[in-house]
Formats: C-alpha cells, structure tokens, sequence
DNA sequence: CGGTGTCCGT
DNA sequence: ACCTACGGACACCG
C-alpha cells in the first residue's frame, strides 16, 4: 500500500543527506540563530518568528530562487512561523523516555494531545508520511518537519481504506522514537473497533442499514433518531442484504494498460515497499493488510443483516452514526450489481494515468469495491483524470456535477478526450442545454445549483429532475467537493440515489466549520497528495511565493487610520506604493518572460490598477466574447503578458498557462481563494525546465488589516510547505523611468479620488458598473501605438461614450474641488505615524 | 432567438 | 452579522 517511486525517494535523499546529519532538530541550522524570540513562543503570529534572513530584496529572492526548489534541499526555506514550535509551546517533554535506537525512528508522539511530529529527513520519511498520511490528519507540512493529528475521522478513514487496529499500533509503535503513549494506543483502538462494522446499503432505490453484527444493529436501533427514520414496511431486509455482498475476486482494478503498471494492489506494492524499505521491515504489517481485508469480509459468511431508512433520512442517519461512533462504511459492489446497466466505458489506449493518480485509485478500489470518499489533488495535477478513470473503473451510469457551466463543458470535452465514450451517450444539462443519452445507460453531467435549485423549475428542467430522480446511478462525482457543505448544495447527496460517490477537490477547506460535514455527506478522505512532492517529481510547477510589503505613504495612512472599516480596503489598496510596486513587478517579469495574471479583489481597485497600467482586465461584467478575446491574446500574443483579473479568476475561467501571479487585493483571510490562485501558476508547461520556478507575489500594505489576513490567507499553503518570503524592498525602483504616481501631487489626487469614492455609493457604483468601453479604448489605444498585434483591433475598439468620460473621470481623480475638501485633515485623531499605539495593539498584539 | 433583470446561492 | 463579487436559473421583452 506504501509504493514509492524508488528513483525519486532516492534523488530527494541524495539531495538532503549532505546537510542534513548535522542539522539541529527542529530548526534549520541557517536561520535557527537568527530568531529574534526563541522558538518556542505561542503566538502564532508573532513576527518576531520571522527569521531575520526571511526579510529579503529582490534580487536576493531571485537569487534564491535559481536552482535551489523550495519543497527540498533549499537552504532558505523557513516560513514566517516555526511550523512546529509552538506545538511544544511552554511543555517540556525532555523527560520521556527514548528507545536505545530513536535515531532511527522519525517520529514523536505529543502524550497529552497525540500530535504526530515526523523528521521529513529520516530515510524512511517517505513511507512513514504514506502512513500518517492514512492515519492521521495533515496539520502542516514544510521542508523538515511535518505534524499529522489524529482524529476519529482520520482513523476511520484509515479503517475504510483497509488498515485494522492492532497493525495501526504496531507500525506507528516500530516508527515512534519513544514508546506510544497509553491514551494514544486507546483513542486508536476505541476509534476503530467499531468502524467497518456498519454499512449503508443501496438497493433497488432503496437504503439499508447493513451489518454482520446483529447487536450492532440493536444497539444502533435504540437510538431514536436512527429509529424515527427506520422503514417498517419491508420483511424481507435480511434477504434483501445479503447477495449483495457475494463475491470477492482479487479485482482487476482499471483497465488492462493501466492495471498492468498498477495493479494488482497488493503485489505492486509490495515490490516496490520491498526495494524502498530494504531491511528495516518496518512496513511488512502493512503490506499485509490488503489481504486481511478480504479475510474481514469473511464475516459476510455468517449472514448480513439489515434494515430499511428512508431515503430523506440518510443524512441524518449517517450523521447520528458519526455520533455514535458507528460510521457506516459506504461502498459499492459494482462487479456484481446485475440490477444497474452497465455503461460501456473505458479509458483510451494512450490514456496515460501518473503515479500519484493511480494511488489515488488504488485506495478507493483497493478491495475490488468503490469506496465512497473524498480525493484531494492540487490545481493542475489531473482531478478531471482521477474522475474519469473512476467512471471507466465503475462501468455504470455517471452524474457529474460542477459549479459552473463552463467546467461542464470542460468536464464534457475530458470525458470525450480521455475515453471511448461515444458523444451521444455524454449528457449536459444546464440551464441552456438541456440534453437525454441515449440508451439506458449514460453520463450526465450538470451543476449544482441545477440539481440542487428547489424552486419552481422551467418545463424541461422538472422533466430532466424526475428522470435524475427516478433511477440509481452508479456514480455520482462531485468536483470541488468543498461547496457541497453549503445548505443548499449538501441536498443533492441525499436527493440523488448513488452507489458510489467521490468527491474531487484541491482545497479541503472552508472558513466556517462545515467541512467536516463531508465525512458523513460523502466519505472519508481518501488521499490527499503532497504539494511538495508532487512539484519536486515535476508534475506541477515549483513556486517562489512572496510577500512584498508596501509602506502607506503617509497621506493614505492618515486616512487609514481615521476611517471606517470599509474604507480603510480601498485605502490600502490603492496605496500608491503598491501601486508602483505592482507596476515594478510586472515589468520585472515581463523582461524575464514571464506571462503575469494581477488579481484584484475589489472591482474599482481592479480597473483603477489596469487603467493606469494599460492593461486588459477581466471582471464579471466582462461579457463572455471579450473574456474569450482577452485571454486569447494573451495566451497566443507575445506582446500581451500581462492581464488583471477579479474573482472571476478563482474559479470557472479556463485561464490559460501563467508562470507569475501577482496579488494586489483579496477577500480578507480567505485560504482557498489564495490555493487556487495559486494553483493557476501550477499548470506552467516550463515547469520541467531546470531550475525552472513560477512566481507568486501578495502585496500588502505595511501596517494595516493587510497584513492579519495575509497571514491567515497564507496557511494552507504554508501547511502545504510552501515558504513565503517577505520582500521590504524592490531594487531599482526609485530608477525606474514610468514609474506612477511619482510625486506627491499625482498622490494626493489619487487618494483624493479613492474618498471620494469610497464617500459616494454612486461613485462606487458608477465605476463598478460597466466601462467595457474603456477597456476596448484601453486595447485599441495599445494597439495603435504598437502594443499589441493589430489583428482584431477592429472587433476591439468600442466608441467612447458620455458614461466612458464620467468614469473616467471619477478614477482619474482630477476634481480639484473634492480635493481641497478631502485634504483636510478631518476628524484624523491620530497622526500619521507608522506604529500608531491603538493599531499595534490591535494586529499584534497577544491576547 | 439573444439580451436584460430578478432572485438566490456561494 | 454583514458586505462584495459573481455565477446560475429562469422569466420576460423586443
């Protein structure tokens, strides 16, 4: 269960020995004394954590940045908070006692909270991380140190993917420095026991509670929630359960081609565990494991027992089973479901699957049934593939859901490209194409708000949701996984009759508390891929990430610091000396030869920055044809580099390659927004050349809100092992000749616009309101002057109306009457000084 | 048909 | 608790 790529594990081990037998513990030894506080502070976001060297220019970030990758090896590669340190916190754990060979095991056990810490060193770190990885949650993972946590999720994850308690213990026992603390060894035994014992069952449209364990079923039916959702109309469930589970070959788990590199799971892997782990034995009790699952199924043999629910309660069922730490394992028997058609799909003969992709696959399909759960890969890695290859594993009809319409068509167009399904047999429903397969199997593919939507439907739409509620479905797969917490969406898991459910996402997180959810809406998490690993094996980008900080001019400060929460956004982002920053950056990377996306949040922001810098921009308003010419031409146009785009960039755009992403204003401490932004650099096709690195800059605004949600925006990936460096200052700068906003008065009339706005809703609305005309004057000026291919100027080129001049205006800034009235220093209590005392307490201040 | 506006969702 | 930006579904209009 644990293959590794032999040639990688040793490449990664080559390139860290070296330095690493001489390197302290938990610091890296080039930074460890330059930490202004010692490391074991509790405040997270304390920046006195900063390691002195983590301040760097531009150049220096760039000399970094060549040659030496970030995820392995790099000498520099510390993040803004010690990852590890403030686990330990005030505790002193020096006392526990350390096997005779501890050195060679890689990891601790923290007795009070079970926190796992791993050496990422150790020459077993890479199996010991497939483990941990199967046992326990992710917390963080940098260069040398990854922290895992155990959960009752995480363990039952472990479970369904076919490990068992005693081997759980024994391996983590064989891997732990000291011996595993008592209650650790309990929460696994008290977690696991049960799981695996309950499973829900769907069958001829409807759910069954199944088990081989008839107490467990009693136990389970006394509950009164489970027990109000009980169907008491069917004799027959014992018989209805049982058959179903019949058979259990050793499964041939993908197609031929690929099942030849893959599978079967158990000898692949244990070949490749065998060359990995040589002698140590370590892992031979894990190995084993997926025979013993099929040895586990034997219970099946003293008869399934089961009961009926119904099928509005499953969500509610399974939840309660959560509680009651029964989860029921979710899992479909696609080989021997005579009742369901089958849907003749395969994989195309030159469909190549990557390595990590399989293993995915491997631990959804690992005992020859498909498992429901959650497989979690980064922008640019193949989720569209995994998803695929599951469809073409399943054989049975697909239901697809997206968040928007246009990844329908993209899913579509890869299920056309990937396999052999025939176009008639592929189905989109939307709310502009509503389409039937042909035949009585098929793949449907549509969004969630058109699954989901309750309310009155169009004449076609109600026929179309009858149809998908009338029949089972084999498969339901559900990218971006992540929305479907939300009310409204989480619907379509218990409205849609599937088997088997899998849920694709780059991002397992959101920022209120729902995510959890998932684990009893779809499944455990299956697999989730390492960032690091996977840029360091060259299947996505490896990225320089960078915070520039930009001082206020004091000016914007003054204001800051004197207005309303709303208005202190707009301040700090149009900061001139961001503004300049950005421009510097931009040409920075374009003479490297870098195609650059600038994400503005804040739609005036957005056109303010792009107008000042002649640069196309994309926002919502942007109709769909100028979207397409837009990104056209800087795809295919070597004289267009750069575009601004707003939130529309997060998700649904097909951006086309960037190797540079620069960030100019964000939705406030939003983790996802930042991963998938920067998993629109992840794709870059340069990336396998050497040395090869993508960019990606968040700027922001010394010493206001800013830098909080900086900070919290960046932990995902800084939990991923990604780095950030901040850059105080951009050499050259002051030299360079266009530079915006140089003097003060050109400031002064921009901070004068940016009130003024801010002041009137209408001056708001007037700039966010459409200036398609101006962005086509902004293109076609570019283009009469040389700037761009002169191609389709024509097509481009709007005329410049009254309402184009107003908005204008209102950005550029030039009514000299506001600006004597704004300059006053109205109700500014404070003065504008850098640190002023009431801010400092408020951002930095420990509580 | 294609554009526009409303409503609701994330 | 509230805000912004945005997308999707649908009804209506010319």
């Amino acid at each position: 269960m644990y293959s590794q790529n032999p040639s990688t594990a040793l490449k990664r081990r080559g390139s860290e020995t070296s330095d690493d037998t001489k390197r302290p513990r938990f610091a890296n030894p080039a930074t460890a004394h330059e930490y202004a506080a010692p490391p074991d502070t509790e405040d997270a976001n304390d920046w006195s954590l900063v390691p002195k060297n983590a301040f760097v220019s531009i150049e220096q970030f760039h000399a970094m940045g060549d040659g030496t990758g970030y995820g392995h090896g790099g000498g520099n590669a510390l993040g803004r908070r010690d990852a590890v340190s403030y686990i330990f916190g005030s505790h002193d754990y020096s006392g526990l006692a350390l096997k005779d060979d501890h050195q060679s095991r890689p990891l601790w056990i923290c007795p009070e909270t079970g926190v796992i810490i791993l050496e990422a060193f150790s020459p077993i770190s890479e199996q010991a991380q497939d483990f941990l990885t199967a046992i326990g949650e992710p917390i963080s993972r940098p260069t040398h140190i990854h922290e895992y946590r155990l959960t009752s999720y995480s363990l039952y994850a472990a479970v369904s993917v076919g490990l068992e308690t005693e081997n759980i213990i024994q391996v983590l026992n064989r891997l732990s420095k000291s011996p595993v603390p008592k209650a650790v060894t309990e929460m696994i035994r008290q977690c696991t026991i049960s799981y695996g014992k309950v499973k829900l069952v769907l069958k001829h449209n409807k759910y069954f509670v199944e088990s081989s364990h008839p107490e467990t079923l009693q136990r389970l039916l006394k509950d009164p929630i489970i027990q109000q959702w009980r169907m008491l109309d069917n004799g027959n469930a014992d018989a209805a359960g049982k058959g179903f589970n019949a058979h259990r070959n050793m499964p041939e788990l993908l197609k031929p081609e690929v099942a030849s590199q893959a599978a079967p799971v158990a000898a692949a892997e244990e070949t490749s565990v065998d060359k990995d782990a040589k002698g140590d034995g370590l892992f031979h009790t894990v190995v084993t494991v997926d025979k013993e699952v099929d040895e586990d199924d034997d219970d099946d043999g003293d008869g399934v027992h089961a009961f009926q629910i119904q099928a509005a309660g499953v969500e509610e069922v399974k939840k309660r089973c959560n509680v009651l730490d029964y989860p029921m394992l979710e899992e479909y028997d696609f080989r021997n479901d005579q009742q369901n058609p089958n849907l003749d799909i395969d994989l195309k003969p030159i469909t190549a699957i990557r390595p990590y992709q399989e293993k995915s696959l491997n631990k959804m399909f690992g005992n020859g049934r498909a498992r429901s759960g959650i497989i979690v890969l980064p922008c640019g890695a193949g989720k569209t593939l995994v998803g695929i290859t599951a469809a073409c594993t399943v054989k049975k009809s697909v239901l697809c859901l997206c968040t928007s319409s246009v990844s329908v068509m993209q899913w579509k167009q890869q299920f056309l490209q990937w396999s052999n399904i025939p176009e008639r047999q592929v189905a989109v429903f939307t709310s502009d194409q509503k389409e039937r397969f042909s035949g009585e199997s098929g793949i449907v593919i549509s969004t969630y708000s058109m699954v989901a939507n309750t309310r009155k439907r169009s004449y076609e739409a109600q026929k179309m949701m009858d149809f998908l509620h009338s029949r089972e479905w084999g498969f339901l797969l559900l990218d971006e996984v992540h929305v479907v917490p939300a009310n409204m969406f989480r619907r379509v898991v218990s409205s849609i009759a599937a088997h088997a459910k899998l849920g694709l996402t780059a991002t397992l997180v959101r920022e209120d508390e729902k995510i959890d959810d998932l684990n009893f809406l779809i499944g455990p998490k299956l697999y989730e891929a390492n960032w690091m690993d996977l840029s360091s094996q060259g299947h996505i980008a490896t990225v320089q990430c960078a915070e520039v900080w930009c001082e206020m001019t004091p000016e914007f400060y003054r204001e800051y610091l004197s207005e309303t929460s709303r208005k202190k956004m707009l301040l700090y982002v149009m900061n001139p000396n961001k503004f300049q920053a950005c421009q510097y950056l931009i040409r920075y990377h374009e003479q490297r030869g870098d195609k650059i996306i600038v994400f503005a949040d804040n739609v005036y922001a957005l056109q303010a920055y792009a107008l000042k810098l002649k640069v196309p921009f994309i926002y919502g308003g942007t109709p769909q044809q100028e979207r397409m010419r837009i990104l056209h031409q800087f795809q295919h146009n070597p004289l267009l580099n750069t575009i601004f785009l707003s939130k529309v960039g997060d998700t649904s755009i097909d951006l086309p390659e960037a190797t540079c992403l620069i960030q100019v204003s964000s939705h406030y401490g939003s983790r996802r927004q930042e991963a998938q932004r920067l998993g629109r650099i992840l794709r870059a096709k340069r990336r396998n050349d050497e040395g090869f690195n993508a960019f990606f800059y968040s700027l922001v605004s010394k010493d206001t809100q800013e830098m909080y949600y900086s900070t919290k925006r960046q932990q995902f990936l800084v939990d991923q092992g990604y780095a950030f460096k901040v850059i105080t200052r951009l050499d050259g700068m002051d030299e360079y000749p266009e530079l915006v906003y140089r003097t003060k008065q050109a400031q002064l009339e921009l901070l004068n616009s940016v009130l003024m706005a801010s002041e009137s809703d209408a001056a708001l609305g007037d700039a966010t309101i459409p200036d398609d005309d101006d962005l086509n004057r902004q293109i076609s000026q570019r283009r009469a002057t040389g700037g761009y291919s002169t191609g389709t100027a024509s097509s481009m080129s709007g005329a410049v109306t009254k309402r184009t001049m107003a908005s204008m205006k209102s950005l550029s800034g030039a009514d000299h009457m506001a600006y004597t009235e704004y300059n006053k220093p109205v109700g500014s209590k404070a003065g504008a000084g850098e640190h002023h005392p009431m801010f400092k307490k408020q951002w930095y201040g420990r509580k």
